[in-house]
DNA sequence: CTGTTAACCTGAGTGC
DNA sequence: TGCACTCAGGTTAACA
């Protein structure tokens, strides 16, 4: 569930705790998330330091002292939650790193739509993270660059926007509120869209996920920090979750409808 | 190549 | 209570 504000947020729980801390200890209970967990992983990062934390779209970078990296995404229910070594583990806690600090960093994830994965190489060309669209607040992520990309593609534009291909890490909740900021109607197609509605759609992106990273991320249900702390977006947001109601705007009844197999929620009047 | 759909998996909620 | 069914912050692989 976690989208970029989200992973985010997270990133920069772990940062201050974990950058150039020593893994003492790794316990890998889950046979297979997305895919499976490298199972010599223990290994690999046993006795290393972690340099760095990146970020990329949804996907997290732990890159370490040895040159390799560990890459993990969340999928729709993963967590990562900063815990003492002795706690009592979660039934779904498929991965714990226990560090010299003496803080353990758990990988929790009901439905095991996440991924753990290694790398030696450079993680930016790896097979699932190589191909990913702009990064939003990447100086290149711009009107140009969307109107480009969406010429001649007969797809509606919000399921144009959740593709990672096309800008890392906006999913559902964002993509519904980033259309609504911009008047965009979500299932327009995408070659319909003039320069300037490009130009105002990948503006509200970046606006969105500001605000969105500033408030910690949305909950809606599972999502929380590192911390176990959760996300006060869901304040803010203006259609999502919002069917039945009134636009803020207008006062007008919110629409949903299916793009995708996936809700979208929308303002007839705003949204054009 | 583009576009659509099924598949991965668990848990919470709803209606009968 | 139980059962059937729908839905959920994601994304790939397999189709047409």
């Amino acid at each position: 569930m976690p989208e970029l504000p989200e992973v985010e947020t997270i990133r920069l729980g772990l940062e201050p705790i974990f950058i150039g801390q020593k893994v003492r200890d790794v316990v890998v209970r889950a046979r297979k998330l997305r895919w499976q967990i490298p199972s010599n992983l223990s290994s690999l990062i046993k006795n290393h330091k972690i340099l760095a934390l990146y970020r990329r779209g949804k996907y997290l970078l732990f890159v370490f002292d040895n040159g390799g990296t560990l890459i993990i995404h969340l999928g729709m229910t993963g967590r990562l939650l900063v815990l003492p070594p002795k706690h009592k583990p979660d039934k779904h806690e498929h991965l714990v790193l226990e560090f010299a600090n003496n803080k353990s960093l758990c990988f929790i994830d009901p439905r095991k739509f996440g991924a753990v994965l290694w790398t030696h190489d450079d993680p930016l060309q790896h097979p699932l993270l190589q191909k990913l669209g702009k990064e939003p607040f990447d100086r290149e992520f711009t009107g140009d660059y969307l109107w480009h990309k969406s010429r001649q593609r007969k797809v509606a534009i919000k399921q144009f926007l959740m593709d990672g291909h096309t800008v890392a890490g906006v999913g559902n909740i964002y993509a519904n509120e980033a259309l609504f900021a911009a008047s965009v109607r979500p299932d327009r197609m995408t070659d319909s869209l003039t320069l300037e509605e490009c130009k105002k759609l990948t503006n509200a992106i970046k606006q969105v996920l500001r605000l969105a990273i500033k408030k910690g991320g949305t909950t809606i249900r599972d999502y929380v920090a590192s911390d176990g702390s959760i996300g006060s977006f869901v304040a803010h947001l203006s259609v999502y979750a919002r069917e039945g109601q009134r636009c803020i705007k207008c006062g007008a009844i919110l629409k949903a409808k299916r793009l995708g197999q996936r809700s979208t929620v929308y303002c007839a009047q705003c949204q054009k």
